[in-house]
DNA sequence: ATAATGTTATTACAATTGTAAGAACAGGAG
DNA sequence: CTCCTGTTCTTACAATTGTAATAACATTAT
């Protein structure tokens, strides 16, 4: 919590997992995880590991089986990742970014008018 | 430009000066990086090296000094670091990815006003 | 011509990541 | 009690990245 650790690309693919999840064994994680990816199990087990390592996540022992729960919550390591893209990318303006998935990306005219009625909102609640 | 390069975050940071006063020499792509960051200039000499191993930019003699300029387009780089965010973070969802800024971030009021201006006048453009 | 100096090229090396294989161990079957 | 099998633990290994140091080469000053 004090200092999120780094999560890899493939190591969030398992984290989303625990987050929705939690608490999930081993086995629950590897059956999920081969529908959407192509990783071998043994590979699996490592990234499990490896997040455990990193304290992104615990295990119990429940029964014979590993039992795994995540210990960074999402939405805060959500807005880590956010800050550090938006840093990178667009010197930390929003509006510098949508600008640029508006005009670079092709976004679906339902998804355009979902941000603006968002904002829109976000408008009225201000006063 | 077929298949873009994968330029990592030091690298990038080369890339932003290549792009903003291409063609620059060696020197003075380091000078300009001592100024905002700590790298040593042999390490910037290694991040450019491999910038043109990795085909993202070239360099040609002008008399006794490298003189580089960017091959990718930062556009076209910019597209393809949005599309991997937005899907790894955001299943592609625009509205999602903002919804997030909006809550995890602290927004600034000028940002959030210039976020709207710029959806608002989209939508008159649209008819 | 030679030495000093500035540029470029080669080499280094540890950490992280993707991607597992193989070893060890524990619990259930016989 | 012993062996098989499923689970966890240890080890592997190449690519990429951050971060340079050192070697080689070329130009300029003496």
């Amino acid at each position: 919590m004090t200092h999120l650790p780094q999560i890899s690309e493939a190591e969030y693919e398992v984290m989303k997992v625990l987050w929705n999840d939690a608490p999930i064994s081993t086995n629950e994680v590897t059956d999920k995880l081969e529908k959407t990816t192509s990783w071998s199990p043994k590979t699996i087990h490592t990234l499990l590991k490896r997040l455990v390592q990193k304290g992104a996540a615990t295990y119990r022992k429940e029964g014979r089986v590993f039992v795994y729960t995540p210990l960074v919550e999402k939405k805060e390591y959500l807005k880590k990742e956010n800050d550090h893209f938006l840093n990178r990318f667009y010197n930390g303006k929003i509006s510098s970014m949508v600008t640029s998935y508006l005009n670079s990306d092709h976004v679906s005219r339902e998804d355009l008018a979902e941000l603006r009625r968002l904002l829109l909102n976000g408008q009225e609640e201000e006063h």
